[in-house]
DNA sequence: TCCATAACCATATAGTCGTATGGTTTTGAC
DNA sequence: GTCAAAACCATACGACTATATGGTTATGGA
């Protein structure tokens, strides 16, 4: 070995670059030169950790996506679990992804921009169908546990109910983004607790227990 | 005057050539000399049309969220209107936008792809925005008139259901592009449905109208 | 017929950007 | 200390692309 630096760290900062780049000019808008610029770094240092500009879209494509997703999972974790309905963290766990503030409109700017690209690129696409799965995966989970806990009735199929959440929050989510006159976020909120009080119907039964919390 | 050509064919006939380049190729694969070849056209004729490449994007994107509009409004039209409740054919039309076939696959991808760089330049955003309220606008006509009619209740405001409706839909339209194996076109279809079932709740008194009929 | 004008074309130009190349500097191991 | 390898940098290069320029061709009106 020799000198030594925090690979990960350093994909990260440019990563971190690049999506302050497409925030403040857009997904077409972004170099290499300009990246390297915005991280206090050199070009070739760039090119260093990224072998080439795509690798380096891909890359910051995940970041940004777990960015999203880890904001979710935190609120989750965070949340009572005993004596709250499944119903309720379900729900914050899907308005805390809505474009609330100025950071969240900032994040899904970024997301959206490479949702335009992932439809012309199929290694982006991966990406995106990935993180989908893995949210549909989350809210069926909690589905399930609800439906042990009796806050949803035994004859819901838990994947076909969540991806109708997670369809119906992402249709919100984008027109709350593209449109905040006409879908204001409280309306969407508004929008997903009715749906949600449509799936959960029943009365929980037993003590709560987290969405992703393995019954025993 | 002189040698005269329609100028809004041409127009046209650019835009399409541009629509077909995305679907091909993508977005960001798009340039003045590929449009032109592809329009069997020289690049200056395109310079005569359209002053920048920008504008010639913007047109595009007009000429393909017309397009898309325009299957819904025309199987609107084709409709029966006597006797066919509102929420059919509301239903009809909305399952007419999914990406159901290849032909309306591509042009989602061509949407899509605009989507993404709407998210970054105010002038496609605003075409979207149009785009987009003239459709809950439609919606929104539809639930007014079923409201007359007595197939949703009186209490219901016409403007909120139609915002979900559009969200909802649209929601789902993303998913099923994103991954049709975890949201298959039937089943997006089935989750319309439902909603839509839970909007139109009532029977209908009178004879049947059309969405965009006014009342007499 | 003639000519002004719009339709249409081929090519030059200037700028941009991704990547290659050929470095210098730092540092961990011996 | 020294040396090899990695971290890091500045710049050159080649390809691409939007647009400008300077045309030619066809045609409607006089």
């Amino acid at each position: 070995m020799s000198r030594v630096a925090d690979h990960d760290e350093r994909r990260h900062q440019v990563a971190s670059a690049v999506g302050q780049l497409i925030s403040a000019e857009g997904l077409n808008a972004v170099t290499v030169a300009k990246t390297a610029a915005r991280a206090g770094i050199s070009v070739g240092l760039v090119q260093h950790y990224f072998r080439t500009k795509d690798e380096m879209l891909l890359f910051t494509y995940h970041h940004v996506l777990e960015r999203i997703e880890q904001r979710e999972t935190d609120l989750v974790a965070r949340s009572e679990t005993v004596g709250t309905r499944i119903e309720h963290i379900v729900l914050d766990a899907l308005r805390e992804s809505l474009p609330l503030d100025d950071e969240r409109r900032q994040e899904w700017r970024v997301a959206l921009a490479f949702t335009g690209r992932a439809a012309d690129d199929p290694r982006l696409a991966e990406v995106k169908v990935a993180a989908l799965r893995r949210r549909r995966a989350r809210i069926a989970e909690a589905v399930t546990n609800a439906k042990e806990c009796g806050e949803v009735p035994e004859a819901t199929d838990a994947d076909t109910a969540a991806a109708r959440i997670a369809a119906y929050a992402d249709g919100l989510i984008g027109h709350v983004f593209a449109d905040p006159t006409g879908m204001p976020p409280a309306a969407a909120q508004a929008a997903l607790g009715d749906h949600l009080a449509s799936v959960f119907t029943g009365e929980c039964r037993l003590r709560g227990r987290a969405p992703g919390e393995r019954p025993a």
